[in-house]
DNA sequence: CCAGACGTTGTT
DNA sequence: GTCTGG
DNA sequence: CCAGACGTTGTT
DNA sequence: GTCTGG
């Protein structure tokens, strides 16, 4: 799946790997995003402008009490299409979510624990996950935007630590991926494939990302010890 | 018909 | 809002 | 995803 | 064990 993830870049080389979006100059680098915080999204509302979005998708039809009871970090894309939940953003609200690493956590070899892993691309730069937005309007009206990631099955890189990956978009799908007309799902739905392995890199990190509060380059550095 | 759920992950 | 279960 | 709390009463 | 918060 695909539960941290990170972006670190400058915002000039953010804006040089999508040029053909408005991305703010004062972004800071984020070494540990965790679900609950505002993620980069780029919604396919004809803005093209990069904005904040809570992560966890909040149905529109989320009732009060019910705020927070839902973990909708990820959506499964096999399924997304038939779950209530997704299927209304998965037609009309998708999104690109920016990114430059993420994090996966694989059972240690001796059993005890987890160990976590980044993953990057070999040329470092900045990617897109495919992801689904949704507007809350809370009874004082204030609309909240919310947003998830899809995952797949893991290529040849991710499988031997985790059984699902985010959806990583091809950067000529784009376009096909923000078209705010009514897709049919035949037109999206082969996007949503595992990102080639040969084009990845991971290494296994220390268990200072655990904790969502930090957020520092100590979050990326390689392990010392396997 | 109405009531109640609506999700993924990992773990058992 | 929409689907499933009773 | 992981970490950290998980409760009430009375007092400041 | 389970829920909430980041």
């Amino acid at each position: 799946m695909c539960g941290r993830f990170t972006l670190t870049v400058s915002p000039e080389e953010l804006q040089a790997a999508f040029p053909n979006f408005h991305i703010p100059v004062d972004l800071p680098p984020s070494y540990n995003i965790a679900p609950s915080q505002p993620i980069p999204v780029i919604p396919n509302d004809n803005s093209n402008n990069l904005d904040f979005y809570h992560w966890g998708l909040i149905p529109s039809w989320t009732k009060v009490e019910k705020l927070g009871k839902f973990n909708l970090i990820n959506a499964r894309s096999e399924t997304a299409a038939e779950k209530p939940s997704f299927k209304n953003s998965l037609k009309r609200r998708r999104c690109l979510i920016l990114a430059d690493g993420f994090y996966e956590w694989s059972k240690s070899i001796s059993g005890k624990g987890k160990t976590p892993y980044y993953f990057t691309m070999k040329d470092q730069k900045p990617f897109a996950f495919a992801g689904l937005w949704e507007i809350w309007n809370s009874p004082e009206g204030d609309p909240l935007k919310s947003a998830c990631i899809l995952t797949i099955t893991p290529n040849e890189l991710v499988k031997p630590i985790h059984d699902r990956m985010p959806v990583i978009l091809a950067p000529e799908d784009y376009d096909t991926w923000l078209d705010p007309v009514e897709n049919k799902a035949d037109v999206f739905q082969p996007l949503l494939r595992s990102f080639p392995a040969e084009l990845m890199q991971t290494y296994p990190v220390s268990a200072y990302v655990n904790s969502p509060t930090n957020n520092s380059p100590q979050c990326i550095q390689a392990s010392s010890f396997l």
